[in-house]
DNA sequence: CTATTATTGAAAATGTTTTTCAGTTAGCAT
DNA sequence: ATGCTAACTGAAAAACATTTTCAATAATAG
């Protein structure tokens, strides 16, 4: 079921701003806030109210269309899901981000952690943080810095 | 070694604003940002200015001494970190946090997402969210909602 | 096509974080 | 102990980010 189907069966309308964003968010490589969205869009000509994004991206998430993501110190943006289990591992270089999946990832860790806290796991947030290939071998090639 | 020690061998000097701001920190079981900081010293007759807040909380997270804890949906705000590597378990109810430690969690699935994505993975985020045994107690006993 | 209702966006209000800078204080040297 | 000096503080303002409000607009159903 695409984007829009979903949005439809919700309750929620096709909208013009709606549209703009989400097409936006599927080319995106690196994690876009609100008013980066805003600005981007904005370059290419479409003036959207600030308002409309923060809602839009409200609406998504909580639809489950896109996710957050978190850069070691802090949420940067958010970043088109695709369905079911995943996390994101994110360059620290150039913020390029792709998902990976995990269902069964950390059910030992979640087991020991169980045990040892008498906390009732029943959710986690994970993110990975390193360098893309692209980065990598730039800099291999010269570069430090 | 003591965060005092470790302050004055950095070239910081142990202030007065510190002081307050870690002994606050050491007794907190919930995460705090830097406004609720600023407010609960203030209840306590303590008036720092929220300038110092913001930039002694920088200062500690920098040296290690605090973590940064997020929720669900975003960073909500710093705990005092113990050495070494190590999460935290957040409860869903009442923000009570824990933490757990994690030396080599994740081995295989590094691996496994490095081979995947062709990312090298160098540092992780990983929280988990649940309920604390407290409030797990409050839900078998009355209460749903 | 029309009516209905969700949605938009400008503006203002609110909230958060950073910058600036004059005054203060911790730690060192005497 | 006392004074010196650079690190530090905090009030104020600026900058930045987010939320609220509400009249105008536009998407969908009929
Ligand atoms: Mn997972
Ligand atoms: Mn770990
Ligand atoms: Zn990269
Ligand atoms: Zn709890």
């Amino acid at each position: 079921m695409d984007w829009q189907t979903l949005l439809a069966k919700a309750g929620y309308r096709l909208s013009e701003p709606r549209k703009r964003i989400m097409k936006l968010m599927e080319t995106a490589e690196k994690p876009l806030n609100p008013l980066a969205i805003h600005r981007i869009l904005r370059e290419q000509g479409i003036h959207l109210g600030v308002v409309s994004v923060y809602r839009t991206l409200e609406l998504f998430f909580a639809l489950g269309l896109i996710s957050q993501v978190f850069q070691a110190d802090g949420l940067v943006g958010y970043l088109p899901a695709s369905f079911g289990h995943h996390h994101f591992i994110v360059c620290q270089k150039c913020q390029k981000a792709v998902e990976f999946s995990g269902s069964e990832d950390m059910r030992e860790l979640v087991q020991r952690v169980q045990t040892e806290t008498r906390y009732q796991v029943s959710d986690h947030l994970l993110q990975f943080y390193g360098l893309c290939p692209e980065c990598q071998a730039l800099l291999e090639a010269g570069g430090n810095s």
